[in-house]
DNA sequence: TAACATGGATAGTAGAGGTATCCAATTTCT
DNA sequence: AGAAATTGGATACCTCTACTATCCATGTTA
């Protein structure tokens, strides 16, 4: 199919996707003359999958940009996609260094017995975010996390059990991906939803 | 405390902190003659809150304002500020109308029996995931979020158990903000690697 | 009282995420 | 076949956000 149809299919403007193309999030069509490229099924899919990225989830193009090449890097093992290529999403909070937390998290890996990865920025978050947490008074240290953290072991739980029975790896390593990073907003979203019922349900009592 | 000193303590510039003032998210300070003004405790305490939502949590500018007034309209009512001022932060996702999906939505809440406003945005940014995943080619309906939602349950659980002992209302809903947007990121982060750790344990055996 | 600091107002800046315009090559219409 | 429309690529421009810099009249301090 040609730019306009990938356009009208996809909803996303032309001039659009020729940014898109520049930025590199999309790859090229295949060239069939010096002034005229043709574009597939797979085009329109990457096209959706970066609406979803930066649209529900807020990604900006750089981090979808990173989030796309980590896929395609993927040597077919899904388990380093999850471990390393999804850790390269920064989330808002990761530009700091040196966080004076990082014992902290230390000990509350070491605690739950994780195989986490010395580098993951997710440890940054963490740490990160004790620190905002302590310096507004709340006092947050490995112990108060620890639920939490037994309640992120079992949603991880389900997400790869979402995983199971896709056989092309290349599929799964797709579906991991949109599962860990579309599914956040919703997670999210749940939890609003189910503080207000637990909050009215306290109060009622 | 004067400006130069607030923005000493908070390491936020004195420009920004003129700024955040002309945005409406620092209250101004006393005046104490023509071109001279007081700051105290809150002030700081004010900005380090705004860093933090801005910052860790990645929020606009207008999106921490509106946490802030709702921070500050709170009649005393923390159930009523966790229901409804919780539920003025816009996620990212929450810009589209009209989601085909509502439908699934009131399904799942109904199912798990939970009282949520019936104009709650995590609604549409539920919503809007469910719809999103789908074009994707992700078979997701409300049962699939149904154990999700379940962890969720128990995640807002152990978020309210936090602001047992706070006797103050009004720190009791500042409390709740922060544990409820600040944490955001930190258990985004803890599901991240427990997946990489889930994921190990999987493909070892 | 001279030097410096302060608060407020206004204008300017950098980066992100597009959008508009131009152009030559190519396709479509008749 | 030839005119008209379309296409892909390059470049310039635009809008919004989150600051940042400068100016200035008024205060404070040594």
């Amino acid at each position: 199919m040609r730019m306009s149809e990938l356009s009208r299919r996809s909803g996303v403007s032309v001039t659009t996707i020729k940014y898109y193309l520049r930025e590199g999030l999309l790859p090229t069509g295949r060239q069939t003359a010096a002034t005229q490229a043709e574009y597939d099924e797979q085009h329109l899919r990457r096209l959706r999958l970066i609406r979803a990225l930066t649209g529900v989830r807020g990604l900006s193009v750089s981090g979808t940009r990173e989030v796309l090449d980590a896929l395609g890097e993927h040597d077919g093992d899904t388990h380093r996609l999850l471990g390393l290529a999804l850790g390269t999403i920064r989330l808002p909070a990761d530009t700091a260094r040196d966080e004076p937390e990082t014992a902290e998290v230390d000990a509350l890996v070491k605690e739950l017995g994780w195989q986490v990865h010395q580098n993951a920025p997710a440890r940054g978050t963490l740490a990160e975010t004790i620190t905002s947490l302590r310096s507004l008074g709340v006092p947050l240290d490995w112990h108060t996390l620890l639920p939490y953290a037994r309640l992120a072991e079992r949603t991880a739980a389900l997400d790869l059990d979402q995983l199971d029975g896709i056989e092309d790896p290349l599929e799964a390593a797709e579906r991991a991906l949109l599962l860990t990073v579309l599914l956040e907003p919703a997670l999210m979203a749940l939890r609003r939803m189910a503080q207000e019922n637990e909050s009215a349900h306290r109060h009622a009592g």
